[in-house]
DNA sequence: CCATCTTTGTGCACGCGTTCACAAAGGCAT
DNA sequence: ATGCCTTTGTGAACGCGTGCACAAAGATGG
């Protein structure tokens, strides 16, 4: 049986092995003192715990440069993901195939999120239109929303949103490439815990909505 | 002189005014006390501060669905990032406008990032391509990578990486609706502080890279 | 069956970021 | 000029996640 430490594991994920056996043990994992874990039996753990092993239906809403590349996109699939439908407001884009799946219009979005049980959406559309299509897309009964938009969108409680927002991934690198910069001329300036690393998201998260674009 | 108070800013961001404040400070921003904080001053000196006021001379590596996407994005301009080139490996491509722009062939890559000046470098190739591509990357001069392949770039020091990974954006989104489902039968079950809400990033960060694809 | 060795599971302490709370500062009206 | 009101800037307390350290558990070999 192919057991693995979780001094092995951390080393591989780089992180402390303590903080590691414990978050296992929140899983209620069971590992074998003096062994390790099964390897196995613990993939199939977090799988089941992660969602992995279920099916999940998205829909993509938006389908222009960014809406088509995610469609193509083959990644998903193989995380149990699963897109349903691609749906555009463009009239002359209906019925239009897009990586193999024909575009539908927004018209029928309701109908679509309830046909295929879809209870995550991804928002690809232009920042107007993307708070008007997640009110259509949660009251059409989707809890959990992927926002590529550069708007903040406000959904009721038990919705989740996370939002991808590539300028602010590129302005953090600036960030930081800045300070690499000006630390040669300016020693110690200011500017202690500003900025970390890449922990990603709060439920707003990291970077305040304050920066006009 | 229009101003806004930690107060306003805070609500509007959704974070605790002290937090704001206290970020400010660091800054060495200075608010006016009984009236709060000059709009204009304080977006140019955050502006500043995040390297915005600069012009940051980006390429695109890889101008397949995600590439070609990321090149007819607008919204990095906005923020001060202009891209220099676009680059790919397939020759097919090579001398192909793609948003205005002729898309240059790899054997070029180090002598456009030195004449450009390019420290930042955005990687939309396959995930096979991703590392080698990183290693020119870096020896040609860039110190910061954006990576949308899914791998884990090893880097040298001073180089910094991150990845944004679609697929485990979707995972978290199906984690938290997993457990929305299960919290009606299965009232209080396991999993604390597991997967907490958005904070995204740490150096390599959240999630561990022990999941199998 | 006992001794020994490895590795888990976890109580506890440390450190850091967040939040509270308030004194000081500045504006503004009288 | 004086007093009042608002809001900043920040010292100090709180809370939480992380890491340490160890007892218990189980495997393994004699
Ligand atoms: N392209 C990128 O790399 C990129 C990067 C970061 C963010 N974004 C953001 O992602 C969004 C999409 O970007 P894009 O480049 O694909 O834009 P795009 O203009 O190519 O595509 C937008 C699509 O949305 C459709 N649409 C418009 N209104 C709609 C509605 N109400 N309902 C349904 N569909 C509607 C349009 O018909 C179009 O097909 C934008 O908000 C953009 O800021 C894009
Ligand atoms: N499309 C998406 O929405 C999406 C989402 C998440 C992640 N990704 C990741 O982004 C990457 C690109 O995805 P895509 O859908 O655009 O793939 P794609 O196949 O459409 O494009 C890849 C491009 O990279 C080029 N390329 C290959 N090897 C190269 C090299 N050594 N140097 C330079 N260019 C090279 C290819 O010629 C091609 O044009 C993949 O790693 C994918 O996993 C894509």
């Amino acid at each position: 049986m192919p057991t693995v430490s979780s001094e092995e594991l951390a080393a591989a994920a780089g992180v402390n092995s303590a903080k590691l056996r414990k978050d296992f043990s929140y899983l209620g994992s069971y590992g074998t003192r003096g062994v390790g874990y099964d390897v196995e039996y613990l993939v199939y753990q977090i799988s089941r715990e992660l969602g992995l092993t279920q099916d999940w239906p998205v829909v993509i809403v938006g389908i222009g440069n960014l809406g088509a590349a995610l469609a193509n996109y083959g990644g998903f699939a193989s995380r149990g993901f699963r897109v349903a439908a691609l749906i555009d407001a463009d009239p002359a884009m209906a019925g239009k195939p897009v990586a193999g799946m024909p575009v539908q219009h927004t018209d029928d979005l309701e109908k679509i999120i309830e046909d295929n049980g879809v209870s995550i959406g991804v928002i690809a559309t232009p920042a107007g239109a993307a708070q008007q299509v997640c009110e259509r897309l949660v009251a059409a009964g989707v809890t959990s929303i992927l926002n590529f938009a550069p708007t903040v969108l406000s959904v009721p409680d038990g919705v989740d949103v996370r939002k991808v927002d590539l300028s602010i991934e590129l302005q953090i690198l600036a960030f930081h490439e800045q300070r690499k910069a000006g630390e040669d001329l300016a020693a110690d300036d200011v500017v202690p815990p500003v900025a970390a690393k890449q922990p990603r998201k709060g439920p707003d998260g990291d970077v305040p909505a304050v920066m006009p674009a």
